[in-house]
DNA sequence: GATGAATGAGCGTTCATTCAT
DNA sequence: AATGAATGAACGCTCATTCAT
């Protein structure tokens, strides 16, 4: 697999300056992953963020407005690049569900490099979107951010899946609400296992986590297209669930 | 339907002073919902608090250590309402599928009352959850707080939960992992329907509203358990199903 | 040595209910004591005191106005105490030289028990007089307290051993500068020798400490009541201090 | 005498920014001085210094840690003001009574100027030493501290102190238990002259207060440093001190 | 464009104390 | 007499942000 760089397009709004224009910029994202992931997103702060990056707040301050925007730019980020990958993987693939099952993989483990951004490290990355990702659009301001855009990339990458989804069973009336509970549930399913494993069936820590992972959300999907289908009374089943 | 009264129990490693034993205990109860619907948990405050309950924050210090224990205990106190609930209108009723098709129905709309508890508003508290309830176990203390049992209630809610499911289907592989999903996925409709309609397929402010993310969730539901038996080649399905 | 039960009488404008009457109070005492030499005479308060005891802010406050005057309290019953062993050990004893070494050791080691009062350890009010006592004197109120004759007993201790000195040399000029300087340098020798040792020439954790202490305030004491009474007879000891 | 301008070097490891070097640093200072000598070190808060130098707490907070730090920059300030004087004053003097004679000089009075910095007033700093100066070194935390280096001021003031001692009587045992002794007692005399005369013969407020305690403190360091001298000769002085 | 210095505002917490029982 | 509950006041500290250079 090539080592190809790309630069990913963040709505320019939630910024103040490039932060992947500059050297200190590119410290800035690059240092707000590993804060965050050590103190999380309450105790994270342009204080201690400056004194990692031997700056000063008010050089972060020329950056991004407030620690809030700059933690959805991390998460706009993080969606982008799954998109990325999505894309990336599924080039040339003909079959809908096998293109499902890869973005299942993708969103379970979107750390997996096969480019490299060096000044984002997407494994932390993923770690903060698991751990602390809903709180970037659970918030009172979440309307107005929303208006500036700032989680279009989050419905597009849903929007994505959700057309995987239709092509696999046209009729299929939730696509939208399936694909964003595909992705909450892979984030959840994670952090629960590590830190709640009661609610959830997967064990952490086993050889193949991800891939069990995977098969919980392989049944969620497959199972509530195909009881759509099901209803219309269209059996037989589509053949491709067959391995589904 | 009568209107008992009733006293919910809930860990008492959460608090200093029972709240629900005086009616200081309750003023801060009651309105604290109000003030965390109104703000929002970030901007929630014992000051804020103590303002609005013409006391001060001291008072409010005997009470709870700080304001994320507070949260928790409100957090508890839903969760307990909800199995509360769960029991109350499944009694009685044998039909595992009718059953699940009531949790569903409850978890979507768990303030419904039938009973009261004056010091509570169970709507309100409801929308909480929603907007603000992951942030209660989504912090950088969460293994503490779970080794003091924080979060037995919503263990034991997704138990209930999940054992439904393998009555449904003894075989199903991941009652827990459905559980946990509903709950959450419930929530998460209820917030993306009114913030960010693009991540759903279900219309806010529709008269049937509740109606159709309780669909949407059976489809989830009855997809999934019946897959499983798919998979074991077990054709028909489950005659149970038919209206699910 | 016979195991005598003695009862010291301490200032009675220093509590409001006398702590040595009632077995509350007696606990007051003996937890203050242990408190004060764990934390520290500035973090310790009331609120922790009633936890130990298991009692209540409210209660203590029945004995003792605040923590100021219950640790003047502590250091007048140590004076007290201090007096009563000084008074002890030299009844009898004519040479007032042999008197002045047994008060230097009295001094140095205050907590040697011949009797026992069980409500307080002196080994340890000991060691918080060593620690914190002059907290109790040095305060911007030193004056009314003074009026209020909280402070009476660290003078007629002073007075005791001023006494002595006086009798050894009946010219001494500095009878009183002597015996506090006396009774603070111990304290001083026995805190550094601990925390600051390059403060002193006194080496801590040495078998024979307090004897060597003692030898160091003998040298202190004799040489300037000596030096008085060399002054007087105008015998020239070293042609360098003639003018010393 | 030339009124020179000289810079004090104190432990950096005591301050966040360096005072002396900003003029709002310099108010810190200078302003600390005067309200610990009004309310105390209990009372001094950083939000009443704040109020005083119309500055807030948080301008203050970003030169000194705590308020603790910045007392035991006070003190390191008057210790090296201290050791300034003593080599200022005793440049060229070869006899080693006549330079202790002028080292409890400055001990009794360090306030006197001969140079200035203009802000800090030496006289209150030395009213602060006397009236509250042991609290810098009796707390829980004095360890931690001394490891830091926070006292070393003090010991090299001793230390300076000591070798004079030594000098001029090469034998003397315990020359910094007495430097620190001469020191600690001329402010303990000062102190208690004034709010406990009964532990002192130095009477306050007459015209050669400063005059006696040097006397009263040269009885003492003289007094001891030749006693352990007629030790060595076993010159029998006074028959009654022979043990002594 | 980046930085050093400063600050207004407010948070979380504790203390000392009082009141009612 | 002892206690449980409550509270006014202030402390210690940090945050988010701005200004001047």
């Amino acid at each position: 697999m090539t080592n190809i760089s790309i630069r990913l397009s963040i709505n320019d709004k939630l910024f103040l300056r490039d932060p992947q224009a500059t050297s200190l910029g590119q410290r800035i994202l690059q240092e707000s992953i590993l804060l965050i992931d050590e103190v999380g997103f309450e105790q994270f702060t342009f204080r201690k963020l400056s004194q990692r990056i031997n700056s000063t707040e008010a050089s972060v301050y020329r950056y991004f407005e407030n620690k809030h925007l700059l933690f959805v730019y991390l998460l706009n980020w993080y969606w982008e690049w799954m998109k990325f990958r999505i894309d990336y993987n599924t080039m040339n693939i003909k079959d809908p569900v096998q293109r499902l099952k890869i973005v299942l993989d993708v969103i379970i483990d979107t750390a997996k490099r096969n480019t490299s951004i060096e000044f984002v490290d997407e494994d932390i990355l993923h770690r903060i979107v698991v751990a602390e990702g809903t709180k970037g659009y659970h918030t009172k301001t979440v309307d107005e951010k929303n208006k500036e855009g700032f989680f279009l990339s989050y419905k597009t990458l849903c929007k994505k899946i959700a057309d995987i989804l239709t092509e696999i069973n046209p009729e299929y009336q939730y696509p939208r609400s399936l694909a964003s509970t595909l992705v909450e549930t892979a984030n959840n399913t994670i952090y629960f296992a590590q830190h709640l494993p009661r609610l959830t069936d997967i064990e952490f820590d086993t050889p193949n986590f991800n891939g069990n992972i995977q098969k919980m959300l392989e049944n969620l999907a497959f199972g509530a297209i195909s009881r759509a289908v099901q209803k219309e009374r269209l059996l037989p089943i589509n053949k491709a669930m067959k391995q589904g």
